[in-house]
DNA sequence: CGGCATCCTTAGGGATACTG
DNA sequence: CAGTATCCCTAAGGATGCCG
């Protein structure tokens, strides 16, 4: 019998076939943002952090490791790097979510209930509310017919087109 | 006016009250599965992968490396490693997802839809379907009251208890 | 088959000091 | 404030070879 949570690899993605991943999109996305650093920064970001000293202090990492971070996250178009000047202020630099770096949001969250369910005897420190309602956040793997998924009841095919 | 992807901070969580995150479940979980390898040996685990030559061969890492991750992996608790002898052959060692392994599929998911979306020009080279209805698989936030959720939508306050 | 031992290179990251 | 320069350490990972 094999495992129930494995998903069923179906069409020319067999093990023998001759697939092997090397267009995978995880491994991609993995070379932007493998790094804890990275994601960490990312996290700050999120919560309305924009300043170089502040993401260092608050991610707790040094100043040289923030820096290269920051700059290989603009590079990749997940952060944009923009001056501004509040009126009689000095000009300030600050660090903004790219659509591309907000749409990154649900891979934090995953790690995050993740994080919560499994690494914490109280279930996480925080909570994510919906600010219309105030029910908690989860994330979720539905199908477009509406039906709540999971890794066992799914087959993986090659994209067609 | 700020940026319209951010959380916001409600209660004590705001920048100046101290708050470090130190229990931060997303960093708590980067501790276990930070590396490029040991989330790539993660999705094999969810295609099937049990042996260790293959973790090494399809991941494309060298046998040091996986041996090192799936050790760590089983010391986490996400693989669980078992003998196994089917009549007349000889013992064979298996790698298999515990619940808390098999968990872990949602940020896989997430990880694989943000690099279909952003880093790859096609949408990516392989779909999820559900088994049941055929139809495409995707990962979303919502509401306990079923709403979806975007980033912009959620306060965020410490876990009430 | 399922590893481990050894050696090597590179990347991630900290500490400190310095600059515009 | 927003970094850069320098130095150092450790972790990640590849290559090769060996072993039960």
């Amino acid at each position: 019998m094999t495992n129930t949570s494995t998903v069923r690899l179906t069409g020319a993605l067999e093990p023998r076939s001759g697939w092997k991943a090397e267009r995978c999109t995880i491994a991609k996305s993995l070379e932007v943002v493998s790094t804890r650093s990275a994601l960490l920064i990312m996290r700050e970001a999120f919560y309305g952090t924009t300043r170089f000293d502040d993401f260092a202090e608050r991610v707790g990492i040094s100043e040289p490791v923030a820096a290269a971070r920051l700059r290989e996250l603009v590079e990749e178009g997940l952060l944009e790097r923009e001056d501004y000047r509040e009126p009689g202020q000095r000009t300030r630099q600050q660090y903004r979510l790219t659509a591309k770096g907000a749409d990154l949001f649900p891979v934090l969250v995953a790690l995050m209930k993740w994080g919560d369910r499994w690494l914490d005897d109280r279930g996480g420190p925080i909570e994510l509310l919906h600010r219309d309602c105030g029910e908690p956040v989860e994330v979720s793997l539905h199908c477009a017919a509406g039906h709540e998924v999971h890794s066992g009841e799914i087959d993986v095919a090659r994209r067609r087109r």
